[in-house]
Formats: structure tokens, C-alpha cells, sequence
DNA sequence: AGAATTGCTTGACACTGTCAAGTCATTCGG
DNA sequence: CCGAATGACTTGACAGTGTCAAGCAATTCT
């Protein structure tokens, strides 16, 4: 992980990993099982790591509705910005595989934590709303693939995740959270 | 492209493309400048297919401004979802240098149609909508990103791109088109 | 005590991008 | 019309990659 945070996807090898590790190239193909093994297990952990970070930002948001599910959004767009590398290997790398036991409970409660914070905003009393998350969900996420690839990119480009907010608002317009 | 087509990213390399063009194994580096020179020339091929398919789609679609728009969404789901592997070129590959001169008009053409298509739901005379038109950008990129990805994948997983056109209603709520 | 399993190491293989040097036809200058 | 120079490669080599078979020492099980 630390290979791929400060050298990008093309610095993680398996050899690499084992000259840090001080073992022989071949130890970390035979422990994970060879490099997608590797990445698996790395997007595991990013994962664990993806909803610690959303989870934080929510409950520093205080008790409203909306700034919770900015909150959330805030710390997607923060992981995403910080931990390319490992962004990278969790929603993008073909090599990972996302159906692994390690992977689904973190995926899940990275999902969850997002449909909960929106969940103020479904109809009275709804216990979901698959439209709206999966609008803010797909929002939140191309947001961040799209400002935070690398530079020189055509389209919006949003650099600066204050504005964030605003965008939501837009998705929301009209909803209103009880209370 | 055609490596790319039908072996995704990982069968796309310089000598498999000289072994198809019939020319020696050290050809293409020369020719493109080496491999991020092929994938820069490869993204600009596509972002033209990807600003044509999304101008079909809209003119195939009518008159009705939300139509439009919604033909041009389809325009970007489609291609994401028939061209795996282009789109990752386009969009995803650090190697690609997006700041070429052959990337930058086309990627532009690819901005502005969209952008056109959500003048009309701007405000009344206005000539631009940051805010709309990084919310619908950001939106149809994420659903392509998260939908047609690898399967197994946590989250909404939107697969029947049927769904959005409401999607894209949530954002423009409350906006309507003059006529 | 002997056997099997675990956790590697060593060595090889095919494949990758890159680069220096060579080759050969075309084009250009005098 | 001939020599030089340029363009478009080809050939050969190199370091680096993931993967796999074989070996090997320590631990665990019977």
C-alpha cells in the first residue's frame, strides 16, 4: 500500500513488495496467490479503511441531515484525492476480484453508509430509495474520477470539493429532510 | 483498437500490435513514440467515435429538449458500456498525456455536446450552468463507471440503462425547458 | 520417530517496453 | 546524375514483470 501511495499503480509489483518486505521475489505471489491475489487484498483493506473515513466525516457533521450526507460525500471525495493508488485498485483495476469474501462486507458497509444518509430524504417513511442513491452514488463517484485523474482533462475538472455541496443540493431539490 | 475490443487493457501491447500489423516487434514504439504515444493516438480515435455516437443519439431523439439530453446520455452509456476498453483509455490510463493536441478538440466536441443539451434547462437567457452541467457530467460518468464495470461490484450496480432518464429528471426537478 | 504440511527460496520461462545500432529505399542538393 | 541525408523501419539486446516447478528447512501432526 505504500508502494502504490506514493509511486501510483505502475509501482506496485510483486516483486517490488517483496525487496520491502526482505524476502525472496517470489513470496508474496505464493502468499496472495499471485498479484491479484495481492490487489484483492489490498482493496480489502482500502475498503475497511474508504468507510472509516466516510463514517468520521458524517459524525463530525453534526446532527442535520444534509450536512451528514455532505459529511459522507466529503469523505468519499477526501479518500479519493488522497489514496489514488488505492481508489484505483478498488473500483477500477480488472484484477481485483470484487466478489471475494475479504472485499463484499466493506463494499457493503461503504454502500450502506451512504443509502443511510440518504435515507432522510426517501418519502415518509420509505425505508429506501434506489433512484436517489443511486443518483448521489453515481454523482459523488464521477465527481471523483473525473476531478481528481490526472490533470489536463476535458470537462468540468472540478478541483475544489467545496462545491460539492452544491451539487447535492441539486440532486435534493425538493426533498426535505423531517424535522 | 481491436486488441483492446476483444481482450480488454491487457491485450493491447506494442508487440501484439506489430505482430498484427505484420511489422517488426519494435515498429509501433517507433512510430508512436512508445506506448503512452499509442494509447494518446488510440484516445483521440475514440474520443471522436464517443462525440459521434453521442451526436447520433441526440439527433435520433427529436425535438424535446430533455430528449435531447437524454439521448446524449444514452450516447455516453452506450459507447462506456460496448467499448470497455476505449472508454478506459479515454478516461482512466495515466499513460495517456489528455493535454495532446489530436486529445483536446475532441474531447472538447464531447464537452460542449453535452453542455448544449443542458442549455435549454439553464436559466432563463442564461449562455452556461457550471453547476448543471458538472452534476449531469459527473452523474452519467460515475453510472457508466460503477454500472459497467466488473461485475460483482458493490454498490447500485445500475445495469438497464433504461433507468436514466429519471435519474436524470432528479437532477433537472424543478427545471423546465422553454416551449 | 516418521510423515506431512507450511512458508518460503531458487531458478527458470515467456512476455513486456525501451533503446542503440544497423539497413534500405526515397528524397534532396549540387 | 550522383552522393548525402532523411524516414521508416528491423534486429538484437537489456532490464523488469508475473508465474510456475522444484527444492528445502522448520513446524505440526500421527
Amino acid at each position: 500500500m505504500a508502494l502504490l501511495n506514493d509511486g501510483g499503480m505502475a509501482a506496485l509489483t510483486l516483486r517490488r513488495a517483496a525487496a520491502r518486505a526482505g524476502v525472496s521475489h517470489a513470496a508474496p505471489a505464493w502468499h496472495f496467490d499471485g498479484l491479484p491475489g495481492l490487489l484483492t487484498a489490498i482493496a480489502a483493506r482500502a475498503f475497511a479503511d474508504f468507510a472509516g473515513r466516510m463514517e468520521q466525516a458524517r459524525d463530525a457533521a453534526g446532527p442535520d441531515a444534509f450536512q451528514r450526507l455532505v459529511g459522507v460525500c466529503q469523505g468519499y471525495l477526501d479518500f479519493a484525492r488522497i489514496n489514488h493508488g488505492l481508489f484505483h485498485v478498488m473500483f477500477v483495476s480488472p484484477q481485483v476480484n470484487r466478489a471475494d469474501p475479504a472485499i463484499i462486507p466493506q463494499a457493503m458497509r461503504s454502500y450502506m453508509l451512504l443509502r443511510d444518509a440518504c435515507l432522510p430524504f426517501a418519502g415518509e417513511g420509505a425505508t429506501e430509495d434506489p433512484l436517489l442513491e443511486t443518483a448521489v452514488w453515481s454523482m459523488v463517484h464521477g465527481y471523483a474520477t473525473l476531478g481528481f485523474g490526472s490533470p489536463g482533462q476535458a470537462g468540468p475538472n472540478p478541483q475544489t470539493p467545496a462545491e460539492f455541496p452544491e451539487l447535492l443540493q441539486q440532486v435534493l431539490k425538493g426533498r426535505q429532510a423531517p424535522g
